[in-house]
DNA sequence: CCACTGATGTCAGCTACTGACATGAGGGTA
DNA sequence: TACCCTCATGTCAGTAGCTGACATCAGTGG
């Protein structure tokens, strides 16, 4: 047996999530935090970059999940559409059944803070996309609107997954929410 | 004379700025900024919330002004045009020149913390706009949507007007965000 | 047998932020 | 004039997020 129990940096997140939801945010140290997973408050920051960064640890596989989606989707899509499809590669990451996102998630509306964190996140992964779209030869404010548009309606379409009680998937959500820009944006 | 030089707020503010811009974010300490205002640290908490709100202090009245525009639009417009439109009347705000502006936003695009306080009051200026718009009659999914695509345009619009060489007003910039949003949400 | 690596622990320190209490000029009132 | 009340600010002590420097010691490879 090794000298260290494996697992630290999961171990951190499933006491971070827990006490998140039980206490809240604020309510919660970094220490209490460290102690649930059997570590010293230097060990969490030396895996996370702040408090509220071990709730965003699987950001990048997204980014790169959609990015990947991106780069693969038919040159004769729109933009639009394209950024849109590009998500519906998510739903590997986040699963069938949005019960584990659902709680995540409720942590995250709790709290302005994550808030910010969230918003953040979901600004570069904007931004991350408008690069990908740049390289199918949009143009490059073409490129930021477009993948603002489909950050927004990823987000609608998340909400919609994430609340509703039907057995909607995400891939139906964003269509739906894909063809409600749309119509918003001809009107 | 009074005990105190008044307009301790807009000192506090003014330092902040310099300081911020001089030496950057972290490297500035409240300590600093409320001694270059001939203030105690206590005291600016007691203007701002946190360190980095002392940048953010004019939102409410963008939120307002914008509210109200939206609430003086013809009720012909769509939801997207009128909540562009009402963006319009932030002008009012920012003031012809885009100088003053493009300072604060020099300060803000170099320090992530200060970007993501930024993204969380357009956030809820979207919600506020959606709300707005839901006074209208527009439906919830649209309203949001359309809200979220009118900040996207007021992003890109406010980007091109605080950048651009050319002594186009925000005005122009607003419509032409606005007429290539539609154009990548119908193409 | 030894040197090296790498995840963790320990410790000291800075700074953002908060609560509790003190201060004292300005202004109103008897 | 004497009194008191308000309220922006000061003072002080304390909590907690976060960092740098250094120590520890199982595993690994030579």
């Amino acid at each position: 047996m090794g000298r260290w129990v494996p697992g630290a940096r999961g171990r951190l997140q499933h006491a971070a999530m827990e006490l998140y939801a039980d206490r809240g945010f604020e309510q919660t140290t970094v220490a209490e935090i460290a102690a649930r997973a059997g570590l010293t408050e230097r060990t969490f920051f030396r895996h996370f970059a702040d408090k509220r960064e071990v709730l965003f640890a699987g950001q990048d596989e997204l980014t790169e999940l959609v990015l990947a989606a991106l780069a693969a989707a038919p040159a004769e899509l729109s933009a639009l559409d394209a950024a849109t499809t590009a998500f519906t590669a998510s739903a590997e990451l986040f699963g069938e059944r949005p019960d584990g996102p659902r709680a995540r998630q409720s942590i995250i509306d709790a709290h302005p803070e994550l808030q910010e964190r969230e918003l953040i996140k979901l600004a570069r992964l904007g931004s991350a996309i408008a690069e990908g779209l740049e390289r199918r030869g949009v143009t490059t404010a073409a490129a930021s609107l477009a993948a603002q548009g489909a950050v927004a309606v990823f987000r609608t379409a998340f909400e919609r997954w994430v609340t509703a009680d039907d057995g909607r998937s995400l891939d139906v959500c964003l269509r739906e929410a894909l063809a409600e820009l749309k119509k918003v944006a001809s009107a």
